[in-house]
DNA sequence: CTTCAGCCTGGAGTGCGCTCCAGGTCAAGC
DNA sequence: GCTTGACCTGGAGCGCACTCCAGGCTGAAG
């Protein structure tokens, strides 16, 4: 049980995008205290865990909140939930290979100053 | 010398994008025909090939203009674009981590559901 | 000389992902 | 019981990087 100053310390999420993440769906509907203030769980936290790593990777919330969407479904979206994680997986390498690779054309344009010097 | 629909093929930003970058000072003031029409040089398309691997690589439009101001600054701010690349090399190398942080975590969410099936 | 695809301008609009705000409520510590 | 910092809501606003549009001009091909 958190709070959810304490949620957002943990999740690196600032607490505007935690009410945000649940205002759109992407975080299911949050415990509350009996007078209205949020209590996240440690399933809660779980979630935000994973939205860091998609989002970190470049996945647009639509296809979060599909993900989330699905696993709300139920056990039997599994394959489904399988093949979009994989599908971002793929696309995670290219951008990963696009990245060394502008990197490397960076660091030639850094040499370049080097031997100006 | 290119055309504009040219140099947009050979740069992969679209028309709307050089007429952009253009606008904002990112490039320099670009050739016309006696027209009014845009004449793109090699050297212009020097510039589009470096602002794609900035952009690439997540440097915002604000510090690729500043870097392609100092260059029109001339020779005493080769320094400057120097550190300025070095710094922004630093930020690549920290991104590069953290995306294959994230790849390896999305990797073993996957593998959770191979495992399932 | 005509045609018509390509290009021009200034400015408005878009999509994304938050971020901020006003005006109030809640709850832990004294 | 009172204080005060944390939290609540709905909705507006923001920053970025384009993208699109209307209405008009250009220039190579036939």
């Amino acid at each position: 049980m958190y709070a959810p100053s304490e949620a957002a310390r943990r999740s690196g999420f600032s607490l505007d995008t935690l009410r945000y993440y649940e205002k759109i769906g992407l975080l299911g509907a949050v415990d509350r205290t009996p007078g209205g203030q949020r209590v996240f769980t440690d399933d809660d936290l779980g979630w935000l865990v994973l939205f860091r790593c998609l989002r970190d990777t470049g996945m647009p919330i639509a296809e979060m909140r599909r993900y989330a969407e699905l696993a709300r479904e139920g056990e039997h979206t599994s394959a489904d939930r399988r093949a979009l994680l994989e599908r971002h997986a793929a696309r995670v390498e290219e951008q990963m290979r696009l990245l060394e690779r502008q990197y490397d054309h960076l660091r030639e344009k850094i040499r370049f100053y080097e031997r100006l010097a």
